[in-house]
DNA sequence: ATATACACTTCTGTATACAGAAATGAATAC
DNA sequence: GTATTCATTTCTGTATACAGAAGTGTATAT
């Protein structure tokens, strides 16, 4: 949004080792590529990544900061665990503020946001089926952060982009169950919001995403063991 | 809480250098004693806090993670901003949050942690006259997050304990305009709150907060004054 | 007087080194 | 067979070293 303003040309940021690190670590706790709990030995570590013990340390620093990763002093640094309570308290949060935004964004956006939401949705696109989990989890979380956008708050996107990593796993487990749902629920959402019907949006919201925390325990089960079944495409 | 439980005696979690680096520092990012934007030099710093760069670095980075430091790379750390616009946005994220959180403790809280918060609470204490500001402000934090951990939502505790760092410099500036108000405005939320009122108690929440919300503009330009003028006090 | 080029200084980004803590495992006691 | 001790190995926590980028200031040109 602001990149591209040629008024504000900054040098292009350049790219450190750390941001790299960061990244490919972060995907790696984010997808449980790493097991919940498990002991990251940080020489492996960084002689994997082709880097020194120095800028991965930094990285996972960041890491834990967003707890996507645990770190016990004279330990280490450990993959977050999967707790079916911490996840549920990320759903509450997440509804919570999500109920409120799509109440600001019936009052704050302008008619072509929302009209731009409405006809771009990707609930218009979604091939149900034969679509891998991933994308089809991407378009969801893509549509909840459109609309926290139209809020105009940049710390609530923030807060719930860091949110739906924290959940991004949970998502991907129960998305395949759930894509028809998913998609009838955005609508009506949707047409809540065009309507500019704020105690309807802010019902179909709640609505939606109290489903699904309905559902965590035994998604979280169903974690496990898909976690410790991927043991088969290991290294 | 839970430390204490003798079930659980964990190795007293050794204390690292990076955790005492990071308190200070987060100290001094939280109170503006480094001014807005002004850039951290590492090699001084290290000296000063009597560490070296390492696990300087460490702390730096969590910092960033947590917004109180912003960071460009190949230029190094710098201190946060001081913007009005962030400011506001975070009021709103914690109104959206502490509505939310005071209604589920209508629901959720037993009787006796009510009674609790109600006999204890700091309004009955508060000398509101020559009692230092920061001591004022602490205790109006400690009210939100007891009735924030009403809800047994740990994420959601932690959520706005991070959001009241960032914001606790601006709540010194206002406090000492504010304190009586604050007093009986918590009295009216204690008061919904016995009588299991969850709609007043939302309702008298959000009157609190978009109070504050509705200053920040001008207390933000106190505080670059305030900022700047403490010169004075300076090594 | 302002702008540009260039040498010089300072600082960041990362690798490496090393001391001491934690984990491992063998050997011994019960 | 289980528990305990101690030697050995491995790993973390932090300091230091160094290359290259960023910043600074001076001298020269216009």
């Amino acid at each position: 949004m602001t990149a591209s303003d040629p008024a504000e040309i900054a040098p292009p940021a350049p790219r450190t080792r750390v941001d790299d690190i960061y990244e490919v670590v972060k995907e790696m706790a984010v997808a449980y590529r790493l097991k919940p709990g498990e002991r990251l030995n940080e020489m492996t570590l960084a002689r994997d990544l082709g880097a020194s013990r120095t800028p991965l340390r930094e990285a996972l620093n960041r890491l834990v900061a967003e707890r996507l990763l645990d770190f016990v002093a004279g330990r280490g640094f450990f993959c977050r665990g999967l707790d079916a309570r911490e996840v549920f308290e990320l759903y509450e949060v997440r509804r919570m503020l999500e109920v409120e935004a799509v109440r600001l964004a019936c009052r704050r956006a302008s008619d072509s946001a929302i009209d731009a939401l409405a006809s771009n949705s990707d609930f218009y696109h979604w091939k149900v089926f034969g679509q891998p989990i991933q994308e089809l989890v991407g378009h969801d979380e893509a549509f909840h952060i459109q609309i926290a956008k139209l809020t105009e708050n940049g710390e609530l996107v923030r807060q719930l982009r860091r949110i739906n990593e924290r959940i991004r796993f949970i998502r991907w487990l129960d998305m395949d169950r759930r894509v028809e749902g998913t998609r009838s629920e955005h609508r009506a959402i949707v047409d809540a919001l065009v309507a500019r019907d704020e105690d309807l949006a802010a019902e179909k919201m709640r609505h939606h995403i109290e489903r699904r925390q309905d559902q965590i325990e035994s998604v979280v089960r169903e974690g496990f063991s898909t976690i410790y079944m991927n043991d088969l495409e290991g290294p």
